[in-house]
DNA sequence: GTAGGGTTAG
């Protein structure tokens, strides 16, 4: 028969190495042994069990401590409450709270934080501010923490007044005043309603202190870009890039679509590689998100962009490889497209179109024509024929190696209607004249399109770096452009 | 040689 205290040092150890499991068989094992479990193995256990979340073994193992007449101390009702509180169980929170109290322990400041908080966060703002006076009225002094929470009750139900009396408050009765997280939630409250004066007091106070951290700044280009001050989020962005602190992917994210939305496609493509190359970051759907719509900022067809958002939401293995040929093709990073270019093509294996017209599209935009031929002959090789992306793209490369036949032949299937009119395709096409130096027959295929499409249905193309250019009058070389 | 607790955005 093993010592009590062998049994609690191996429950100790099984919870370090989150054996809960074995914990919990060691446990009935021990009773089977005789030895009894003492105070100590019973808030072992609860905690052990709360810190994981598993809230129904903690409370078999909590009510019998109770009925073996052993008395929890309060971290042990303490972990359980905000076990519950984290998995939104709020009732069941509030009978454990009853439970300790009608067992005489005390609750501390910590349990009704987490009370408090998990009734701000679920907008039970009455509930979370009656728990704050219990507290009070005990005698519990509050902190920082459940200040916090509080501005957060407020900000949920957007009572703004409240909120700053909260805040202001902690300025007066707390060491250093309000620390980040509390300035933080202010803030959010503030861009929120759009108040950009105050939430820029609050920032610059942070800054002063010098204790912005992520949140801060992603909170202030949140207001900045909501409020369409794009130079203003951009500021934000850069100071977050300089202080150190844009390391994670919804950072990053936040900070490429502030870029993308003031049109600075190629700064935010630069972002896009760093993340993804340099830093290795897992992008998400967000990531991907903003990059589509650089990709049709940056001139890429409608067709081919929806082309790779479907293959990425098909989770195609060489999504995103094609997804970054393709941008940084369009964005003029040519050397990073032919990296992609070769992940694609690496393996030898038979490519679905979204691939082939990837790589296709990325060879003729670096100016490697015969490289863009040969895929594209491979491509028909495998049995796989030209969908309209590929002719788009074909046409392109056609163009920027002058061969104007080529061009002509893709025009006139589409003017007999042998090739659906499209406007991408219509738009490729007169691309390839301008860039073969055959601006006469550009503006056929324009009239041809105001025909078609009836004027002034064209969408707008951003061209990279957000600089202006405008499109139709301009005699100057578009060689710079992907086509 | 014993006891995992609460705060801030998209």
């Amino acid at each position: 028969m093993n010592d009590v205290l062998v049994y609690n040092v191996m429950i100790k150890a099984y919870g370090m190495a989150k054996l809960h499991e074995k914990a919990l068989s060691l446990f009935k094992g021990m009773k089977n042994q005789g030895t009894w479990p003492d105070e100590c193995t019973y808030n072992s256990l609860v905690q052990m069990l709360s810190g994981s979340d598993l809230v129904d073994e903690a409370q078999r193992v909590l009510s019998e401590m109770v009925d073996s007449g052993c008395k929890p101390g309060c971290k042990t009702f303490s972990s359980l409450i905000a076990s519950y509180v984290r998995l939104g169980l709020l009732s069941e929170a509030v009978d454990v709270y009853e439970e300790m109290r009608k067992a005489g322990v005390k609750p501390n400041e910590v349990v009704y934080g987490s009370l408090i908080n998990g009734f701000a966060e679920s907008g039970m703002v009455e509930e979370a501010i009656q728990y704050f006076k219990t507290m009070e009225e005990d005698g519990v002094k509050s902190n920082q923490i459940v200040l916090t929470s509080l501005i957060k009750a407020y900000s949920k139900v957007g009572c703004l007044e409240e909120a700053r009396r909260v805040y202001d408050r902690m300025k007066k009765d707390t060491e250093g005043g309000p620390d980040v997280a509390a300035s933080n939630s202010m803030l959010s409250l503030c861009a929120e309603l759009g108040m950009v004066s105050e939430a820029e007091t609050i920032f610059n106070d942070l800054r002063e202190k010098g204790t912005c951290d992520v949140i801060t700044f992603a909170t202030m280009m949140y207001l900045y870009k909501g409020m369409g001050m794009l130079d203003e989020a951009i500021e934000v962005a850069e100071e977050m890039r300089e202080s150190g602190l844009l390391n994670d992917c919804v950072s990053f994210n936040q900070v490429m679509a502030c870029y993308a939305a003031d049109g600075q496609l190629r700064e935010c493509c630069e972002l896009f590689r760093e993340m993804l190359v340099e830093r290795k970051l897992s992008l998400d759907w967000g990531t991907f998100k903003t990059v589509f719509t650089l990709l049709k900022k940056g001139g890429v067809p409608r067709e081919a962009v929806e082309q790779l958002q479907a293959a990425y939401n098909e989770g195609k293995p060489l999504a995103t490889s094609a997804i970054t040929a393709t941008l940084f093709s369009a964005m003029g990073l040519y050397a990073y497209a032919m990296d992609s270019c070769k992940e694609i093509t690496r393996d030898e294996i038979p490519l679905e179109h979204y691939a082939y017209n990837a790589v296709i599209y990325a060879y003729g935009a670096s100016g490697e024509v015969d490289m863009a031929l040969k895929t594209y002959m491979r491509m028909q090789e495998k049995g796989l024929k030209p969908d309209i992306v590929t002719q788009a793209y074909l046409v392109g490369v056609y163009g920027k190696a002058g061969m104007v036949e080529g061009v002509k032949r893709v025009h006139g299937w589409i003017t007999f209607g042998e090739l659906e009119a499209n406007q991408s395709l219509f738009r490729a096409v007169r691309d390839a004249y301008v860039s073969a130096n055959r601006r006469d027959l550009a503006d056929v295929v324009k009239k041809e399109m105001s025909i078609a499409f009836e004027d002034g249905q064209e969408e707008e193309f951003s061209s990279i770096s957000g600089e202006e250019e405008e499109e139709d009058d301009d005699d100057e070389s578009e060689e710079d452009e992907a086509f």
